[in-house]
DNA sequence: GGGTAATAGTTGATTTTGTAACTAACAAGG
DNA sequence: CCTTGTTAGTTACAAAATCAACTATTACCC
């Protein structure tokens, strides 16, 4: 009754990637949210505007696989905080083109910045063998071609 | 401006690991959902119980890294629809040890073989020994010793 | 063209989570 | 024993995620 049985929530991995994700996510999730009060959606969008430039949203949701409520809340605020700039496409009037404001690229440039010397912080924890291999696994699980 | 940069999203950890986790945990997730209408948090709990027998919900929370508050209403809801019951310990009567009902016993018995099932397939896609090493590398990010 | 379906994005209602304050019980020092 | 501090667990309130319905626009096709 008290004996540890043959397979434990530690092994699920569903639940490994999870509290992975969560764990190592901490600082800089608490870094974005005082530094430019910015939630996970808001910086995810910023950062793929930045990365792709001017992107539709739903151009992003579909990159990101992030559900276009999010997107349209984290760009209300974004565009609320003068971060980006909305453009009807004049074609097809239904989307619009985001573009970062100088003030979006320079969250940006600051965000991408962290964000690399974060990862690589990670990963520093690995061979580079190993991280390789676990960016590649992680993508397959992700669902990410490229 | 509408180039690649040179460090994206797609290849930020805290952010595959999200992915991965979200996309790997979808199909497992709704299935508790519909069959027993249980959160992730809930099963967790129910899971916990099962494989290592009575314990308290800080016990849970310490192993699980759960928060408290979680646990907390994870175990209101199990309690409540009979899947678990609590005894007030005597010696300290702050703490509850939280056991597995009949019914409790028979949804884990049940959400182990569906999780180990779900695992074995998710890590089909890998070799055994990239397997072993996602594991442990993923136990690492987590801070998950054992 | 006119009707029906599809798409981009928004909004609202409900559910879940997160944070922090709270209660109850114990611990330890004087 | 009484004050102060700590711990287990709960609850209240605010923030966020979810899901479905909604608006506006375009596409299809008879």
């Amino acid at each position: 009754m008290t004996e540890k049985d043959d397979f434990a929530l530690q092994d699920f991995l569903p639940f490994l990637l999870n509290r992975a994700a969560e764990e190592s996510s901490l600082a800089f999730q608490s870094y974005y949210k005082n530094r430019y009060g910015m939630l996970r959606n808001e910086w995810r969008v910023l950062f793929h505007l930045g990365t792709y430039g001017t992107m539709t949203a739903k151009e992003i949701g579909q990159r990101a696989k992030i559900h276009k409520t999010k997107i349209s809340r984290a760009v209300a605020k974004l565009t609320e905080r003068r971060f980006i700039t909305r453009n009807r496409d004049t074609a097809d009037r239904r989307s619009e083109h985001l573009k970062l404001t100088p003030a979006g690229e320079a969250a940006y440039r600051d965000l991408r910045g962290q964000a690399a010397s974060y990862d690589k912080q990670l990963a520093a924890r690995f061979s580079p063998e190993e991280e390789q291999t676990l960016r590649r696994m992680l993508r397959q699980l992700a669902g990410i071609e490229e």
